[in-house]
DNA sequence: TTAAATAGGACTAGAATAGTCCTCAATTAA
DNA sequence: TTAATTGAGGACTATTCTAGTCCTATTTAA
């Protein structure tokens, strides 16, 4: 299903969160009783997102999670990288080691293209898409396929 | 890391082979030696492209499996959804039902917009595409930096 | 100093995937 | 007609990955 993980999808839905409240700075608990996702799995979450600079913390007392750009500046592509690593549908697209198919496989070059199109695609969403009531068809068009041709 | 499983992996190795290959009708067996990959895997690989009308089957002796189309017509898309199921990053974009966020979640729409893209994106990039020699240049990888900005 | 928060990582249980195997059905050729 | 070959379909297991929890250390405000 070429699918997303589910902390990929909390973490969405906590960003559209942060995004549409007026406050700066949230504990994760906070987000945690608003949202509806058990703190921990929170916490793990905000963390990771941090450690990508999508978030900003602050330590001690009144500390809390913030966003760290507008949310017209994160892409989607940034969250999904944080919670799951870089964009690519297959291995041998982050590091060329140990992919060697007997017969001489040739794909690379061709999935790098694939993956840099969907790489261009989450890249062209941003939070505040997300967060706009309903989709302006804003159509992200990208032919493949006409780069070859 | 938005990745792809590796049976479907597998497929577009299996897949590039059999389009290179002029033989017409290829047995499992033969396949399974000559790409390197187990022969019980290869069976079951086989048989859902079959399923999902990539592939072609023949039954009994000198029978095996050959491409229903031309590898022009074949997108990488067909070959994904033949292993994955349909191609959508999230639950809700294939079913509506069971998807209410605590506090309304509207990211449908959007999400449906992204899914939409790369699928055209997945549709557009064929098995020609993909045999196709050295398409590109190296430089075409997904540039890691740009995740982190 | 104390309380409130995050950082970092270890850990467990459950789910999904990869991979194998077995039996049945179809086709060809001797 | 029979035997050999090959795919269809599905059950099954083992392994890996994910989700989720929890513990300890660190930082900061009051
Ligand atoms: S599997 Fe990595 S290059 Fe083909
Ligand atoms: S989770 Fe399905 S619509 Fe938001």
């Amino acid at each position: 299903m070429l699918r997303l993980s589910k902390l990929t999808d909390y973490a969405t839905v906590i960003l559209s969160f942060m995004a549409k409240d007026k406050t700066q700075v949230l504990a994760a608990m906070e987000i945690a009783s608003m949202t509806g996702i058990a703190q921990p799995t929170v916490s793990k979450i905000l963390k990771l997102l941090v450690n990508a600079n999508v978030l900003i913390s602050t330590r001690g007392a009144k500390g809390g999670y913030a966003l760290a750009r507008t949310p017209e500046e994160i892409s989607v592509a940034a969250v999904i990288s944080a919670l799951e690593g870089p964009i690519a549908l297959t291995e041998c697209s982050i590091s060329h080691q140990g992919c060697e198919q007997a017969s001489g496989c040739d794909i690379r070059g061709n999935w790098g293209l694939i993956n840099q199109t969907i790489h261009n695609a989450l890249e062209s969403v941003t939070l505040a898409d997300l967060t706009r009531p309903a989709a302006v068809p804003e159509e992200v068009f990208v032919p493949v396929a006409s780069l070859y041709r």
